[in-house]
RNA sequence: GGGCCCUUCGUCUAUCGGUUAGGACGCCAGGUUUUCAACCUGGAAAGAGGGGUUCGAUUCCCCUAGGGCCUGCCA
């Protein structure tokens, strides 16, 4: 472990937010790297400016943090090193690895077509033609001079040897007719300079990989151990689209999930280590590998993100868990005052088990926060009506006043007992009136849980209000 | 069209030639129960199809079907 030097890093494009994919990706090299003591790098792949934006990197930034995914040293700009790649690109022309492509759009696309109906490799006629024939005030772009024939392999650690055929492959560019590298040049560059040892990402990148490679050879360069992770796709099996939640992970922290919650799932979600289906941050770093991945794409399944969600909040001791649920009690028009705040805290140990993710709580612990006097109509003051509910009401009324401790939910669960078989009824007949008059037929945890969260006064308070309706 | 990849319960997956094909989510039934959950117990549920190889295939090979990715002076 002490002398590891794996380097991995995540290389998200700035057009958009860090979504549910991007996710994953990221969250695999910080484990890879950082459960073998290696190095996470940020680059941000910025060289097409048209669709560069700063509020994307912010965001990606964000996305990150919020997941715990720390990287080494400072996000790098791929624009930044852009007289580093022109200056490959200038030395691969120079040892014949690539030419001066000089052809027009319009050439571009017929000789394209003409390739494609006649089943042939398309390619420039610049490619052998003496460069001491090209014009000289017209734009060009740098192609890189891949083999025609033969095969190029690539090995990789999901996917295991795969082999291209040559001739589908294209003579890619490597830099534009402005001057701008594009990205194939790029990566490969930068991902030699920053020294990455292993390249995880997107299966949508397996055919870049082969072109990747023709670079490091023809520049002597060592490939890195590609990982090509399959794609997630929606619960109906297409393509990732917003509608089957290729949303930021900003939204997923809106949707009331934990970070440690979704990490758990998208570890999941294309990669195994046997039957083990709860794994925390410490157990990841230990047990991650590239042999669990999986080669299969995986489809998202929020039944079982939130389940999984479930498990951490009910992990969360009650002051994080307050403090997770403020801001979704609030957006549901909770005022958290100090006495409301309480509430919450008293309660937190009954409501974890309840939510699956902090957005229940705004049902889940709607009973908590209702005003006085309690709006109870319809079905839900039904058992109020019943024959000696009031008589109920009054007797647990009575002595819940003169219970002695309120300390803890089970002295008021056991004073209740005594109530119903004083009056020698079951406990049904004091525990429909009472939650009817203490919760107005929300959902709500065990009567004592709730006249505990509750606090005394409120409880009392919500119970005489029924007994002595306040308008009569 | 071409190249490449993939295919075990509805979903995520285990299995690395011999298993009653295991686990998880979801679902169904029962239990618990003062609401709704949670929880506990049990249950239904899978090797895409067809050929091989082998004493023996979910596992190895081929074909078919279905799905995906790429095929940009995007990344």
């Amino acid at each position: 472990m002490t002398s590891s030097n794996v380097v991995t890093r995540f290389a998200p494009s700035p057009t958009g937010f860090l979504h549910i994919g991007g996710a994953r990706t990221a969250l695999f090299n910080w484990l890879f790297a950082r459960g073998r003591g290696g190095k996470f790098l940020l680059r941000i792949e910025d060289t097409d400016r048209a669709r560069h934006s700063e509020e994307a990197v912010s965001a990606i930034l964000e996305g990150l943090t919020w997941l715990g995914l720390d990287w080494d040293g400072e996000p790098i700009s791929q624009y930044a090193n852009k007289k580093r790649h022109q200056e490959i690109a200038a030395q691969l022309l120079e040892s014949g690895s690539a030419y001066r492509c000089f052809m027009t759009p319009e050439e571009l696309e017929s000789a394209r077509e003409q390739a494609r109906s006649s089943k042939t490799r398309f390619e420039s006629p610049w490619r052998d033609r003496d460069p001491a024939s090209a014009p000289t005030e017209q734009p060009f772009v740098i192609r890189f001079k891949a083999p025609r024939t033969g095969e190029t392999q690539i090995t990789d650690a999901v996917q295991g040897d795969v082999t291209f055929p040559n001739g589908a492959l294209d003579d890619l560019i490597i830099q534009r007719s402005d001057g701008a590298p594009t990205y194939n040049l790029a990566v490969v560059v930068d991902d030699h300079d920053m020294g990455i040892t292993h390249i995880i990402r997107g299966d949508d990148h397996l055919n870049n990989a082969a072109l990747q490679s023709q670079i490091y050879d023809a520049l002597g360069w060592k490939r890195p151990v590609f990982t090509h992770v399959p794609l997630i796709h929606g619960d109906d099996g297409a393509k990732l689209s917003k509608r089957h939640g290729a949303l930021g992970v900003e939204a997923y922290r809106d949707l009331g999930y934990l970070p440690d919650g979704l990490s758990n799932y998208l570890l999941r979600l294309g990669w195994a280590h046997g039957d083990e289906e709860i794994i925390g941050r410490e157990r990841a770093l230990e047990i991650f590998d590239l042999e669990g991945l999986n080669k299969a794409p995986a489809r998202l399944d929020f039944k079982k993100l939130a389940h999984v969600n479930g498990h951490y909040i009910s992990m969360l001791t009650d002051d994080e868990f307050a403090t997770g649920a403020a801001p979704f009690l609030e957006q549901a028009g909770v005022s958290l005052t100090p006495e409301n705040h309480a509430r919450l805290l008293r309660s937190a140990p009954f409501l974890k088990p309840r939510c699956e993710t902090l957005k229940d709580l705004e049902t889940a612990a709607a009973y908590l926060f209702l005003e006085r006097p309690l709006d109870i109509a319809g079905k839900a003051a039904k058992p109020l009506r019943k024959e000696g509910a009031t008589d109920a009401l009054t007797q647990s009324l009575a002595a819940l006043e003169v219970l002695p401790s309120w300390s803890g939910p089970d002295a008021i669960s056991q004073c209740l007992e005594r109530v119903a078989s004083q009056m020698g009824v079951g406990f049904g007949a004091i525990g429909a009136p009472l939650r009817a008059a203490l919760t107005a037929g929300r959902p709500s945890p065990q009567l004592g849980e709730v006249l505990y969260g509750l606090g005394k006064s409120e409880a009392i308070a919500r119970l005489r209000d029924r007994i002595h309706p306040p308008e009569a």
